[in-house]
DNA sequence: AAAATCTTTCAGTAATTTTTGAAAGTTCGA
DNA sequence: TCGAACTTTCAAAAATTACTGAAAGATTTT
């Protein structure tokens, strides 16, 4: 296969990717583009590469700093600014674990804590169902943040060497 | 909070949660509706439930048991079918992991295989950076492979034994 | 300080995803 | 084997999400 069509089918896939855990296409395209570009790109590039119109570039291209995952480069003496995605792929995914930590677990917590304390009879089989499924969630949800926290932490030599053993020497 | 009014906002923030991870908005409401129900319920009471139609009741709850989330019960002497979902939210978990990892992950690892031998001169920068992210991918994919098969044979025991305790050790 | 170059915003439009509901299909009891 | 009870399907409609492009806003150069 050619350079031209493995990038292509690359930013087709990491695309599909993306939506199925909620990202939109053009956001996991404009990020696949970077990753395999060697060199900062600009808003003009990125439009051009994935054909979409300068709002969507700027609106996906915004996101992804949001989600840090692309960061703003000057090239001096350009006038443009220039764009480049962090390219070890674990940093990317510590980085992601810590946002989506950040925007949903942490957010989940304190509603979970709200829910258990509902009123009623804990006998009443409904009420016990539900105080017992929520704070199940709960437990799980508490257990998750800290062990996320641990891994978020973590820096990659322990990522790739001690946990990788641990299960490696359990199989 | 009263039963009834909790209930509906765990329903809705599940639904939430389910969005941001590309699961349809139903699928996961079904989903919450029968984790707090204490019996198992029919498809007229998730529609009544959530005020849906029964092609919709119908299409995502047979969706929840393609993801092994969620099973028919047949009642003695009930000419209807029922639904019930597993409560317990560490195996929920895991079979959630486990699905995506068929769906997703053993879907991406040839995918990478092809691309990593994209042909072109190596000492071409636009060449090595494609490889060399593609090959950084496949490695992150592979080793997450591993480890997931281990979580997902792992029993519940051992998850919530040593793996907290590893965790909680390195704070 | 005007012009040129570049970035951001956002209302309207387009594309995609989800839902409905009626018809077809199935199963079971009489 | 008929009919009632229930389930499934799917084309059309609705709802949601994403995209465009032109205008407004910045910043830099001349």
């Amino acid at each position: 296969m050619q350079l031209a069509e493995a990038k292509a089918q690359f930013i087709a896939d990491w695309g599909r990717f993306g939506t199925n855990w909620g990202i939109n296409r053009t956001m996991a395209q404009i990020h696949a583009l970077l990753l395999v570009s060697p060199d900062p790109l600009s808003a003009d590039e990125v439009m051009e590469g994935l054909a979409i119109s300068r709002g969507n570039a700027n609106m996906n291209l915004r996101e992804l700093m949001d989600w840090g995952l692309v960061q703003k480069v000057l090239i001096p003496g350009e006038r443009k600014e220039f764009f480049s995605a962090e390219k070890d792929i674990w940093k990317v995914a510590r980085q992601i674990i810590k946002e989506r930590k950040k925007r949903e677990l942490d957010q989940m917590i304190p509603v979970l804590k709200e829910l258990s304390e509902v009123e009623g009879d804990k006998k009443d089989k409904a009420v016990k169902t539900f105080t017992d499924t929520i704070n199940n969630i709960r437990k799980f949800s508490e257990q998750a943040d800290k062990t996320l926290d641990t891994m978020i932490k973590a820096d990659e030599h322990w990522f790739l060497g001690s946990l990788v053993k641990l299960f490696a020497g359990k199989n």
